[in-house]
DNA sequence: TTAACTGATACTAAATTAGTATCAGTTAAC
DNA sequence: GTTAACTGATACTAATTTAGTATCAGTTAA
């Protein structure tokens, strides 16, 4: 069962690295350098990415990408949700004849909920929170001086 | 995000209808008819099922399937497990250099954490529930003598 | 002997995911 | 004002997964 198609995987880590150098114009080439995604299939993520407004761009040279908010209030759901659509809430709730066979039904009522969990969860998930995760994950690893 | 695959929401319905006829070979015809699922691909399912010994079936005429177990001993991510593989637990923990990219690395532990939960919660429903559920929706929705 | 079944297996179609390529337009710097 | 470094837009292909179909062989009950 996968759980983030590699749109996603890669758009989270493109915008950490964009929130790890904040107020400056990062290149999707550096991003695609950087975090070893294919550059023209990158390309295609950020400009969803902007579109969805996560993230603002420049044009021409000296130009590039940078979040367009604070990292803090940039939730993986909402990553999810522009990739791979929002978590489904299954139709059963609201087309009752969907439900006429109860077998179908109970299992529904089940995976709402699971569903449910998981989109809070993800909702909880920050980009600004990874970025702290990998800032602490550095400082313990770092040779002792 | 889709969760289950038709095969696994098949297979889970299917078990649901040989749960509440114990003790009596169901046909995959009849089986494919009360819950509205195509007869061909239903057949192949249930050879699934039976392969992986959670139904055991009776070759000839008169033949048929039935649950192998009790229905409160089989799981739905057994089901999961069948169809659609193991929740992925990233490979991360295990080859160390897939995580020598650290954004990746905090990224796959938030999602190992999720599937965790889910994988957790498809454990805890069984087709022995799902069953006892149905019934309690059947009987609630009964008209008053 | 025949009809009603499952066992095994090969096949096709549709959808989704992943990735590539190209050309147009914008900007900075020389 | 030309050029190089960028993004914008869009069209395309390849690979994989999911969904579904078809067929023939073998088993059993009547």
């Amino acid at each position: 069962m996968k759980v983030l198609t590699k749109h996603t995987d890669y758009a989270v880590r493109a915008l950490i690295s964009l929130g790890m150098k904040p107020d400056s114009w990062v290149t999707a080439k550096a991003v695609s350098e950087e975090q070893a995604i294919p550059y023209q299939f990158l390309r295609r993520i950020m400009q969803e990415l902007i579109k969805s407004g996560l993230v603002v761009s420049r044009e021409g040279a000296g130009g590039g990408v940078r979040l367009a908010r604070d990292p803090d209030t940039i939730r993986v759901k909402d990553v999810i949700e522009i990739f791979q659509g929002a978590v489904q809430v299954s139709e059963c709730m609201f087309r009752k004849q969907l439900c006429s066979n109860r077998a179908n039904c109970v299992l529904r009522h089940e995976i709402m909920r699971i569903e449910q969990m998981v989109n809070d969860e993800f909702a909880k998930v920050t980009v600004g929170k990874l970025i702290s995760d990998l800032k602490r994950v550095q400082v313990l690893s770092e040779p002792k001086l």
